[in-house]
DNA sequence: TTAGATAGCGCG
DNA sequence: AAAGCGCGCTATCTAA
């Protein structure tokens, strides 16, 4: 997969795949390059910046959590992300009923499978097996989630009802996906419908304002030695010449966090090094 | 030999 | 795996 020309191996980026607007990227696949474990953090290392240069990787923290609250505008979601809050602990506090400062790592694991899970219509018994839960108490977590974030609750049942409606959702900057099985009679085909039609308005978002962001970001970079080499969903990775690596930092964090005006902050980190790994 | 479907696993 | 969503690649099996 080198290629003959650069010496380098390039993806190319399919803009008419995923159904939500984000990229995907085949020959290869450099958006599932491992990471989590062990060993596929070394295999992130071996990605390395060219001779002379540096590799800048920024990403959005919390995008599609960001995204929910300004499409709910629920109060203590909003609230949260407004006063700079740690998102998982915060809806453990919200769930379990303790301050933010009483939270242990315990019961922000549980907060963050929530968080990430319950919006896109996780059932209480994946929840119970996923976090080793009576299905009683995960079924309680999840109806003391829409108490405590009701504006979570509505979004979902007017998207619903919108969908029902129109056989579409949309993002709330216009990108359309059309939601058909709305009106299957299976309910299973009906539910995962549904769940995708939640969620996709989300997803969707959050692919827009990257998109957006590389626009205004390869514009950024244009009169520097920098340039933008790949993106992997809420991340960017960016080549710069050593010299400039660290200037650029603050740019791309600007320019990625001004991309369009929430009603919460949109935030972005950056990180410089020799590595793919390194940089994060 | 090739095409299509499935399972498993990597990422956000 | 599952009532979380979105992808791509390899190995394997079946059918043509």
């Amino acid at each position: 997969l080198v290629s003959e020309r650069t010496g380098r191996i390039h993806t190319t980026f399919a803009q008419t795949v995923a159904a939500t607007g984000r990229l995907s990227s085949v020959g290869p696949n450099l958006q599932n390059i491992p990471v989590r474990s062990e060993l596929g953090r070394a295999i992130r290392g071996a990605f390395v910046a060219a001779p002379g240069t540096s590799l800048l990787v920024a990403d959005y923290s919390q995008i599609e959590l960001r995204v929910l609250a300004h499409v709910s505008g629920d109060p203590a979601l909003c609230d949260a992300f407004r006063a700079g809050e740690d998102i998982h602990r915060r809806t453990a506090a919200e769930v379990f009923d303790v301050e933010p400062d009483a939270v242990d790592a315990e019961r922000r694991r549980v907060a963050k499978v929530i968080n990430f899970g319950v919006i896109y219509g996780m059932s209480a018994h994946r929840l119970a097996r996923e976090l080793d839960l009576a299905y009683d108490e995960a079924a309680a977590f999840i109806e003391r989630y829409f108490e405590r974030y009701p504006g979570v609750r509505r979004y979902i049942d007017e998207t619903l009802a919108f969908c029902r409606e129109h056989g579409w959702v949309e993002t709330f900057l216009g990108r359309r996906r059309p939601i058909p099985d709305i009106a299957s009679p299976n309910p299973n085909t009906r539910g995962y419908a549904e769940r995708t039609a939640y969620n996709m308005p989300i997803q969707g978002a959050a692919a827009d304002l990257m998109k957006m962001a590389m626009l205004h970001l390869d514009r950024a970079l244009a009169g520097s030695g920098g340039q933008l080499i790949l993106q992997v969903h809420d991340e960017v990775v960016i080549e710069a010449p050593h010299d400039e690596a660290l200037g650029l930092a603050a740019t791309v964090r600007e320019v990625m966090e001004s991309v369009h005006p929430l009603k919460v902050p949109l935030v972005a980190e950056v990180g410089v090094g020799p590595t793919w790994l390194d940089a994060k």
